[in-house]
DNA sequence: CCTGGCACTCCGTGGTCCTCAGTGCTAATT
DNA sequence: AATTAGCACTGAGGACCACGGAGTGCCAGG
């Protein structure tokens, strides 16, 4: 049925109209495309493209627009992951280097994702859940209350205060931190419920509301939430594309953070890139963008996804590529710290 | 020169302008308001106030529209503070009261903002420099590494990783531990570097690397980027508005953290309301847009502003009324804490 | 199976006309 | 002196129309 010169005529009806934004006629085609047929030809091909549902015509007099079915096939068979250029990875290297926490990795990651693609760029932080307890910190504030603070391997801090325990002594507190840290710490996150399911009756009883208070707020900081901190960048580069859709429901869609988790989350394949074109996306406001998505991590590990938003006409093979490059240097960048 | 009726008028033309996004012609003015006089003397108060500046007409036979210095008398004269009603405080309590954490207190205030004045809101996380010290925590990672975390009295975590110390023995990590706390605890941060000086010399020689080192990234972290992270919302409410500039560069200007910083810290008068109106500000992107902002804190001590982002046209009173509730109840929040 | 040729379609552009909201000015009124 | 009614004038924007051009579908011939 498709033939290589229709697959041809696809790719370069692609091509063109990502370069162009307009709908790219079997004239122009023949003239900027080595096909070594003539128009007549290619307007036959386009008519088999067009009942295959590949393009389309936005009205009868007009060129062709690929649909979602055309990029699909073209991500899938007729293009291939664009490398970055060196420069572009000193780029990367240098950027990423200079960052000093958590916070400012994941900051500069998302910005220079949003400039290498000159779309829009999400980072989501490192998971919890398949991270494992570092240290456990508690500290005596004035009054009642006590703080407490998570340190994971992957550099997340997770911080709490514990408030209306009656008073609490200096001693309690020494010997609970201990007792904490020599039951999780190095555990994994998924593992910390069960390593401290018996550390109250451990505990003198008249100590024990507290050892509780403490243990649930544990408990909660750590299953809630995990995932669910993302940030995002390059949201200017949207005012430069003139969506289907409007504008603002793509910029509240995008606003959502649970909608992009859920969909940074719908990866086929782990630590590969995924590619949702146009209405893949189940979210109505993000019906005309596409998200090209990959997972980061430390060593076979995979933490959280990295993604890129932008029109279903966006140079795939780039982005693509950008989006790769980045994944991998941030995984480097973390097993550094 | 402007007399009580030409101020009506001037106040007239701001908010049916604000309301219908349209020049306001005399006719209109007369029948919607009351200011008892005809359409024709309405027109001549007009070429009074465009000859002083306050109108402008687009063109020729077309309505009124203020200027910059029109919002601003408006603003300084003509308007007051809208109080929220009982509703709304009623949801601002119930929405803000449900954080757990810093980071969590500020991105529901940054979005509580944006849905009540349905415009861009901006929330500084509080700044560093006026907190003081509540707790250093050293914690030996695996191999020559130590992990470090400041807690302030403000709820905020900074937390740092040092390296390429050699073996450190966890004796040496605890009496550091304890020698900083010492020195350091309940300190207004800008007292830290004096607090620490002496502190190597009161350590075996041999031990004094690891200190220097420790310390070195101590004061690092507490000098440097202090104040300058920010978190924005409600972009998407931009894209119903029609701006002079291009929505493009006003988003652009929006993503570069250093402007906005810049701008929330030039109020003229701390601990209140200051509104910069169109051209007032100095980045380029911002010309058509007014920013609103306030500053919060604990008691009587500024900790960082909020501020709110619009449209030249829009409802001062209200967005007024907004950002000063809401940055009392930060405020509040934040003293609960 | 490909190609040149041709009639047809429809979008976008630019010109003209007309309406209408709004103005500025003048003369009359209070 | 201030206000008002009346009126001629202005310019934006919408409706209408004509037309050029890019692009198509189809057919007949190579």
């Amino acid at each position: 049925m498709l033939n290589e010169r229709k697959l041809a005529v696809l790719r370069a009806v692609v091509e063109d109209f990502v370069n162009t934004n307009e709908p790219v006629g079997s004239r122009a085609l023949a003239d900027r495309h080595p096909l070594g047929v003539s128009s007549a030809t290619i307007r036959n091909d386009m008519v088999a493209l067009e009942e295959d549902g590949y393009i389309a015509q936005p009205h009868t007099s007009a060129g062709r627009v690929p649909t979602d079915k055309g990029y699909r096939l073209f991500v899938d068979r007729l293009s291939s992951v664009k490398p970055l250029s060196a420069a572009e990875r000193r780029a990367i290297e240098s950027f990423l280097g200079g960052a000093v926490d958590l916070d400012e990795i994941v900051a500069r990651t998302v910005r220079l994702l949003a400039q290498l693609t000159r779309q829009v760029a999400i980072v989501q932080y490192p998971s919890l859940t398949r991270s494992s307890v570092q240290h456990v910190e508690l500290v005596p504030l004035g009054g009642q209350r006590i703080m407490m603070v998570v340190i994971t391997n992957t550099g997340r801090v997770e911080q709490r205060v514990i408030d209306g325990l009656g008073a609490v002594s200096e001693n309690v507190v020494d010997d609970l931190r201990n007792m904490l840290n020599r039951a999780i710490a190095g555990k994994h996150l998924g593992e910390v419920p069960d390593a401290v399911d018996d550390l109250p009756a451990q505990i003198a009883p008249e100590d024990r509301p507290v050892a509780v208070a403490v243990l649930t707020v544990l408990l909660e900081s750590l299953v809630e939430r995990h995932e669910e901190k993302i940030v995002l960048a390059g949201t200017a580069n949207l005012a430069a594309v003139d969506f289907a859709a409007s504008l603002r429901e793509v910029l509240e869609a995008l606003e959502e953070n649970m909608v992009l988790i859920r969909l940074l989350g719908e990866a086929k394949d782990p630590s590969m890139l995924t590619v949702r074109i146009g209405a893949e996306n189940f979210h109505e406001g993000l019906r005309s963008t596409s998200i090209v998505s990959a997972d980061y991590g430390v060593g076979n590990q995979s933490l959280a996804k990295i993604g890129v938003v932008g029109p279903t006409r966006m140079d795939y093979p780039g982005t693509m590529g950008a989006v790769r490059a980045v994944a991998r240097y941030v995984g480097q960048i973390l097993a550094g710290q």
